[in-house]
DNA sequence: ATGGTAGGTATCCTA
């Protein structure tokens, strides 16, 4: 089974991306981030026609958005409401087998490093940290679980192009990547794509549009991830960030990454 | 230290 997250900053604009995607990468599940659309606008026949009969959509206007789009049939469909603030942010499923998959849109948390003075950090961290509860309740249930999406924060030194000139950069500052790290070990998450592609490497999965040139200067973070709990970590099989898709017409400054599982 | 681009919406918000 292929699992790819992308965060597609407006799935409607997408569709050349989409279909690339589709056909390139072959998920059998696809879930995306920042869609953007209200659920009665959501794109449905573009999914349809590349094989994804089978969709989970919790959108809003504008802003934020995730959807599941699968080949294979999906059940339990909803999405939990975290940190009593009602945005779409996150959508979760059971898929054949009894896996279970969320995808998660945690906030930006805009410029400014301090929960005191910036709700939208202030949001983050508290995002994380309901999800950090939620999940330690539920450790050692033995369920399969992949968690993925657009996390925001880039946890290791080589998630982003430079350490030092990022500590301080909403995004990889040590209240942030500690908090994540927090979440992973909640319920023993394992980095799927850290599993193979090793730490030691740099390894980014955004690339921001304010920049003349994304590849020369390849100035970058690993912001999407893909988790896998301690029952379906032995079935990890690949993992891979399609970089070149920055590169494409109508990029999102997100690229996609999938991971391969054996079940 | 600053501003750079993109998307959605409505004349400014978010990333």
């Amino acid at each position: 089974m292929r699992i790819t997250t992308w965060n597609a900053n407006s799935v409607r604009l997408r569709e050349t991306a989409l279909r690339r995607i589709a056909l390139e990468i072959r998920p059998d599940v696809l879930c995306l981030q920042e869609t953007k659309v209200e659920d009665g606008k959501f794109p449905r026949e573009m999914a349809e026609a590349l094989g994804y009969h089978h969709l989970h959509i919790h959108g809003q206007k504008a802003y934020h958005g995730v959807a599941i789009l699968s080949k294979l049939p999906l059940e339990d469909c909803h999405s939990h409401k975290w940190c009593g603030i009602e945005d779409s942010r996150h959508a979760v499923c059971t898929l054949p087998g009894g896996i279970e998959i969320h995808d998660l849109y945690i906030p930006a948390g805009g410029d400014i490093p301090d929960p005191e003075v910036n709700p939208k950090f202030r949001h983050k961290l508290a995002m994380v940290a309901d999800l950090t509860d939620y999940f330690a309740a539920r450790r050692g249930d033995g369920a399969k679980v992949v968690l993925v999406g657009d996390l925001n924060i880039a946890p290791l030194e080589t998630d982003v192009w430079s350490h030092r000139q990022l500590l301080k950069v909403v995004s990889h500052t040590p209240v942030e990547t500690e908090a994540l790290n927090r979440l992973q070990a909640s319920y023993g998450f394992l980095d799927a794509v850290r599993a193979v592609i090793p730490p030691e490497q740099k390894l980014f999965t955004w690339w921001s549009y304010r920049n003349r040139d994304w590849a020369a200067s390849d100035r970058g973070r690993r912001l999407d991830h893909v988790w896998l709990s301690p029952a379906l970590a032995p079935a990890l099989r690949g993992a891979e960030v399609c970089r070149e898709a920055r590169g494409w017409d109508m990029p999102s400054d997100h690229v996609p990454v999938t991971v391969e599982l054996e079940v």
